[in-house]
RNA sequence: CGGGGUGUAGCGCAGCCUGGUUAGCGCGCGUGCCUUGGGAGCACGAGGCCGCCGGUUCGAAUCCGGCCACCCCGACCA
């Protein structure tokens, strides 16, 4: 390709509406540009980078055993209504009419038209296991769409499906799936986490995000210091300590406590720290109303909270509730007396010596109070959200925080969408059975976005070569010299006669513009050809990420940059 | 959906408060000269429904009202 015919609209300055790095510079290298909000046009460098990101998808999953598909964007309501979804998405899923008034959406993901596809065609265990991939446009209308590409409205996502026959079966393929993201991410040259995500009622380990670890990252991961324990916030356990300390003589004492609600305020008013309180929580579920005890300086996981009962639903009691349930307003509940709901306790309460808990009763709080003795607990777990620090479940190490960028979420779906849909088929007993699913997604845009987010420098782009737009850039330097020009144009054809693209600057610029481009393309591999090096016979091979040159004759080139390349994979 | 902000040339912005001649600057773009190893220089030039609609006024980019779009914060959403 030949840059002077090639529609690279390269930008000095900063777009104003782009906050992220990977949006400015996808802005300024001429990849994208916005539409309207959450939805962009990939100009031609863009798309062929893009376009790579896809291909490693797709040699991965069909090396995974995948078969690629392709299913409609636009999809009838029905399919929707018998899945439950219709009412349970909200706004995020796009909804029209169409010309006969039917109701129709833009697909946000696939799970009810694969089923529905699946269903059809497959009766028989002989048919089974089958896996299903597409690469398309999935349509979510966010409610705030940011950061460019990294969370559109529109986007691409290669989406797949598995349908086994039994929960063991499935299992194997959920692991083959998470092997192949391993290998997908690694190409694409990605530093990034598989962690373990929440996966509802279902339990176990099955649901893993795919998280590349940058400072901008939307996510927070926790991760083990020691060991690969990896998980997302609302999944990431925690090992409780053992407490011992002496029992305590004393008894809880009322303390007037006159506008020291929260516990800052509480903390504050009696000269303590917010570890030396245990706050009591009025939840509301789908089943009544809980009281969930955590220590001071700790916050609430509800998802914790949820999987423990069992529940789906859980918010914040209400003054009216809590009034009802303890008998005290609002913000001053303790569970000293508590009686008539059933009480958590997260773990590190134990650890409190000596805690100061809310009173039931308009500005009044209980000190000495020893959690052991004083209130009761019907039962205790791990309710709250892990901070750095705490200790890791697996192993002695310590957890730590750290910001991520979610690219992939796989899920074992279990018969959640083939038992609304009656997805079956006749086992070998001629049975019938639903079938297993499982669903793996890759937000395929997001993968650019973050690969751009994690290798860049101050000058620009820094691709990784096997998503690059190009992987050669030739700079011909001088272009009065008909000699510059015959040998970057050999060059030029020489590599992708080879099999390696190539991208010539041919256009009539200085030097310095061309090299500023250079870097703000990101293009791995730079030749530049000029009077100085020619004279000697060699043209120049410059490393876009290390910044290092060196001389090598036109006719090394090609086994230079396979070398340089080389060099890369294996440090990737 | 709530709060805040912005809308002026392809891009980035000034002008608006305090209404008034031909609406300006940088970058980019075109032509010519010159220059050619890190976004050169000079000269000439093209390019604007000042977001849209309405109002006030002799006169509106500027003041007032409504609408739209975009951005930021939050809530929402899984």
């Amino acid at each position: 390709m030949k840059l002077s015919k090639f529609l690279v609209p390269t930008l000095k300055e900063n777009p104003a509406d782009a906050e992220v790095i990977s949006h400015k510079l996808m802005v300024r290298a001429g990849m994208i540009r916005k539409l309207t909000a959450g939805i962009y046009s990939y100009l031609p460098l863009g798309y062929r980078s893009l376009r790579k990101v896809e291909q490693i998808c797709r040699e991965e999953m069909d090396a995974a055993g995948a078969q690629e598909v392709y299913l409609p964007v636009a999809q009838p309501s029905e399919l929707w209504k018998e899945s439950g979804r219709w009412e349970i998405y909200g706004k995020e899923l796009l909804r029209f009419k169409d010309r006969h008034d039917r109701e129709c959406c833009l697909g946000p993901t696939h799970e009810e038209v694969i089923t529905d596809l699946v269903r059809r065609e497959v009766r028989s265990y002989r048919d089974l296991p089958l896996n299903l991939y597409q690469i398309q446009t999935k349509f979510r209308d966010e409610i705030r769409p940011r950061f460019g590409l990294m969370r559109g409205r529109e986007f691409i996502m290669k989406d797949g499906y598995s349908f086994d026959t039994t929960e063991d079966m499935a299992e194997k393929t959920y692991i083959e799936m998470r092997d192949a993201y391993q290998k997908i991410f690694t190409r694409c040259g990605l530093e990034f986490r598989a962690v373990e995500a929440d996966s509802g009622p279902i339990g176990g380990s099955f649901s893993h995000e795919f998280m590349v670890l940058a400072a901008t990252g939307e996510d927070t991961i926790v991760s083990c210091d020691s060991c690969d324990y990896a998980a997302n916030m609302e999944k990431a356990e925690i090992r409780t300590e053992e407490f011992s300390f002496p029992v305590s003589e004393g008894s809880p004492e009322a303390v007037s406590t006159p506008g020291a609600s929260t516990v800052e305020e509480v903390a504050k008013f009696l000269g303590l720290k917010a570890e030396n309180i245990i706050k009591t929580l009025i939840l509301k579920t789908e089943n009544g109303a809980i009281a969930v005890l955590l220590r001071g300086d700790h916050e609430l996981n509800e998802v914790k909270v949820k999987n423990f009962l069992k529940v789906s639903d859980i918010v914040m009691a209400n003054a009216d509730t809590i009034e009802e349930v303890t008998g005290g307003p609002m913000g001053f509940s303790g569970p000293v007396g508590l009686s008539n709901i059933p009480v958590l306790a997260d773990r590190a309460i134990f650890g409190v010596e000596s805690a100061v808990v809310g009173g039931n009763r308009h500005e009044t709080h209980l000190i000495n109070v020893d959690p052991r003795r004083h209130f009761k607990v019907d039962q205790s777990g791990d309710f709250r959200a892990a901070t750095a620090g705490d200790l890791c479940p697996r192993c002695s190490g310590t957890l730590r925080l750290s910001r991520g960028i979610e690219v992939g979420h796989i899920f074992k779906l279990g018969d959640k969408y083939s038992k609304a849909m009656n997805a079956s088929f006749l086992d070998p007993d001629g049975k019938e059975q639903f079938m297993i699913m499982g669903c793996y997604g890759i937000g395929v845009s997001r993968v650019l976005a973050a690969a751009i987010e994690q290798n860049h420098d101050d000058d620009g782009i820094i691709f990784p070569p096997p998503i690059a737009p190009f992987t050669v850039m030739i700079t011909p330097v001088g272009a009065k010299s008909e000699t510059i020009n015959e040998v970057a144009g050999r060059i030029y054809e020489d590599l992708w006669s080879s099999g390696i693209d190539a991208l010539l600057d041919d256009r009539d610029e200085r030097p310095g513009v061309k090299f500023k481009d250079a870097d703000l393309l990101g293009i791995p591999f730079r030749i530049t050809i000029g009077q100085k090096a020619l004279a000697q016979g060699n043209v120049e091979l410059r490393n876009r990420r290390t910044k290092e040159t060196i001389l090598v004759k036109p006719e090394d080139v090609i086994p230079e940059v396979r070398k340089l390349t080389e060099k890369w994979a294996q440090r990737a």
